[in-house]
DNA sequence: CGAAATGATTGACG
DNA sequence: CGTCAATCATTTCG
């Protein structure tokens, strides 16, 4: 911009390099001390204030007839080729930057929040997890809670991609202002190609740090909501009657292994219907908690214990009466395994269980299922035969599986866990002491 | 309101 | 990677 005085009045002297109006009058007046120096700068705006239409008609007209000369195409070449040298030789250090790595970060998180990725029809990571977490859970405040999520990050998403908009289209108008700025110059001074595109260059690189911004923003905002609605799966939501009991379902009836393989955690969970976000731990979050509890204060699980056991059993029962099979396939409903045993001394026990029934493991490995087929039958037979306390109660079920450590080691392989084979469910008839 | 219950998280471990 | 054990944090209960 500054430059174009320089043609304009070129008669001030071409050859000069920086500023040759001034540096003229400097080094040719008064360089020598503030006095001439005052007088020069008085001299130029004198100068400047004379500047009329008429003087700058004479300068278009002079500019005129210098575009005109015979030699300026020649002349003008040239400049283009040494301006082109200088220019080439200065980007050539610093062209060229690492794609930047904190944009790159800030891409990636957009794009996996489902920001800046595919725009339409909900396809974004975010509401894909969120209609899958929703469509498996089909919970009543889980869509809710998932939709006010949602809505607020595409809200989000609206935003940024409106300013994003706003961004690119101004830096569009801007580049081309320029450009078409620096072609219409090109006219009168040398400007390569090669320059054009720096300064395009530029602008860009100028505007893609404000979009940075805009990213880094955006990415904050959803972090933010993250933390106020996805993190909220830490907000905890008690699994409402129906789970609970499917789940205790399952968990007596495998008393003696209870650890359910994916599937089956899959299916309690949509049996559950589950509302919490994050159904996957759930299920096994429970499983986790009620081992450990259960272990700990065997006792006090005894009533529900022995509660889900006669459900079992009379489930069983209708089932199969004839004791063909005991364990429905597909219902993890087989022989339960509870007691009114008062387990408090279930360490002692436990020891003497593995050592009668097992006495090794491989054994157990074939043999469990069998055994528990049958304990399955004189359990449910017990059972349907009118309960009598003093044959289940007492010698039913001690949690078998248990060892003296504590630990549910049993030899099962988890395997069948699904499979409604499963249920060692009662090694207990032979635990009399 | 405090205690109990309970789902979730964390760190160690194999 | 799944489990255990301890612990946190929230909800439910008395």
């Amino acid at each position: 911009m500054d430059e174009q005085p320089r043609l304009m009045h070129s008669h001030a002297g071409v050859g000069m390099a920086g500023h040759p109006g001034l540096s003229q009058h400097m080094e040719g007046t008064g360089g020598t001390d503030g006095d001439g120096r005052k007088q020069d700068i008085g001299d130029i705006l004198q100068q400047i204030m004379t500047i009329t239409d008429q003087s700058l008609d004479e300068a278009q007209a002079r500019k005129h007839a210098l575009n005109c000369h015979r030699m300026k195409p020649a002349l003008f070449n040239v400049l283009c080729e040494i301006k082109e040298k200088t220019v080439l030789s200065i980007r050539g250090a610093q062209e060229e930057e690492p794609p930047d790595a904190q944009l790159m970060r800030l891409d990636n998180m957009l794009l996996a929040e489902g920001v800046s990725g595919p725009e339409k029809g909900g396809g974004s990571a975010a509401a894909a997890a969120a209609a899958a977490a929703s469509g498996g859970g089909a919970g009543s405040d889980n869509s809710a809670e998932h939709s006010d999520y949602r809505a607020k990050l595409s809200q989000i998403r609206q935003i940024y991609h409106t300013e994003l908009e706003k961004y690119e289209q101004a830096c569009n108008e801007f580049t081309t202002h320029v450009m078409n700025l620096l072609r219409e110059q090109s006219r009168t001074r040398p400007i390569s190609p090669k320059e054009i595109e720096r300064m395009v260059g530029i602008i860009h690189r100028k505007f893609s740090s404000i979009q940075m911004q805009l990213k880094q923003s955006t990415c904050e905002a959803v972090m933010i909501l993250r933390s106020r609605f996805l993190d909220a799966r830490r907000k905890r939501r008690n699994f409402n009657k129906q789970a609970t009991e499917i789940l205790n379902e399952y968990f007596y009836s495998h008393l003696s292994n209870p650890y359910p393989s994916e599937e089956a955690k899959e299916e309690l969970a949509k049996k559950c219907s589950i509302t919490v976000s994050q159904v996957q731990y759930s299920v096994s979050n429970w499983f986790g908690n009620k081992r450990i509890r259960y272990k700990k204060n065997i006792g006090k699980f005894q009533e529900e214990a022995n509660m889900y056991a006669a459900k079992t059993a009379v489930n069983a029962t209708n089932v199969s009466s004839h004791g063909s099979q005991a364990n429905s396939p597909s219902t993890p409903n087989s022989a339960g395994s509870a007691g009114s045993f008062n387990m408090s001394n279930s360490g002692d026990l436990f020891m003497s269980v593995q050592s009668l029934n097992g006495d090794s493991y491989q054994g157990a490995q074939v043999g469990a299922n069998v055994q528990s087929q049958v304990d399955t039958l004189r359990h449910v037979i017990s059972q349907t035969g009118g309960y009598s306390e003093g044959l289940t109660a007492s010698q039913m079920y001690s949690p078998q599986g248990i060892n003296a450590n504590g630990g549910w080691q049993d030899a099962t392989t988890p395997s069948s866990v699904t499979s409604p084979t499963e249920g060692p469910g009662s090694v207990h008839s032979d635990t009399s002491n």
